[in-house]
DNA sequence: GCCAACGTTGGC
DNA sequence: GCCAACGTTGGC
């Protein structure tokens, strides 16, 4: 997610919807076709949960997971965040399996979260975020109307969800895609190895390796 | 604009 | 269940 959306299409921002549309982060929807069944999707429904299945297990009492969500800014920027009722935003739009496996069985309220520019001059990573509430169903899933219409979707049995997001603080300076790519603390980092999911988990060594980056 | 990496769809 | 065709994301 995050990415918000951009220009067109309904991206499957996140978040916000509002005012603005919605974005999400990640991919946008697709105008509904209409799905069938819906597919679990798969690397990350592996039995062992793939390379990420640590992010659903049980956690430890106060346990902390750290996560990542695109937007493009066009769609939805982290200022637009900022100039968002109490700098909170509900990151709806995401219509990909394994991003919505994090998001609503990973997230927990209070998991910090970065939020990256994606499609953007140069693409980065420009603020933190909190998971301010925990998964529910995304309502944009429901409205016809809405370019995240997806009828697989409804309130009974939602196909989709959203969690809401808060602005904690921007970074000191972004860190660039380019700037993590030439990290060897960071090649293993789902975001470098899956481009394209909009919701990825971050692995503490990697939140405290790109705060480091962006204080540099 | 190109293209790589994937997800989705649908025939078989 | 396989696979080819197609669509989307998003970096470059």
């Amino acid at each position: 997610m995050a990415a918000k959306k951009k220009p067109a299409k309904p991206k499957a921002r996140t978040t916000t919807k509002k005012p603005v549309k919605a974005k999400t982060p990640a991919k946008a929807k697709k105008p509904a076709k209409a799905k069938k069944a819906a597919p679990e999707a798969s690397q990350f429904a592996t039995a062992d949960g793939g390379p990420w299945g640590k992010c659903f297990l049980p956690r430890t009492n106060g346990e902390r997971r750290y996560w990542l969500v695109k937007s493009e800014p066009e769609t939805f920027s982290w200022n637009d965040l900022l100039a968002s009722p109490s700098q909170t935003t509900r990151w709806d739009g995401v219509r990909n399996f394994a991003a919505r496996n994090f998001l609503r069985d990973g997230m927990r309220v209070g998991d910090p979260v970065f939020f990256y520019h994606s499609s953007s001059e140069p693409p980065c990573i420009v603020g933190q975020c909190a998971v301010s509430h925990a998964a529910y169903p995304d309502p944009t899933a429901f409205d016809p109307a809405h370019p995240g219409f997806d009828e697989s979707s409804s309130p009974a049995n939602p196909t989709w969800f959203v969690v809401d997001l808060r602005a904690v603080e921007p970074l000191a300076h972004p860190v660039t895609l380019a700037r993590m790519k030439q990290t060897k603390a960071l090649s293993r980092m789902a975001l470098l190895r899956i481009g394209r999911l909009s919701v990825t988990p971050v692995t503490k060594a990697e939140w405290d390796a790109i705060l480091a980056l962006s204080r540099g």
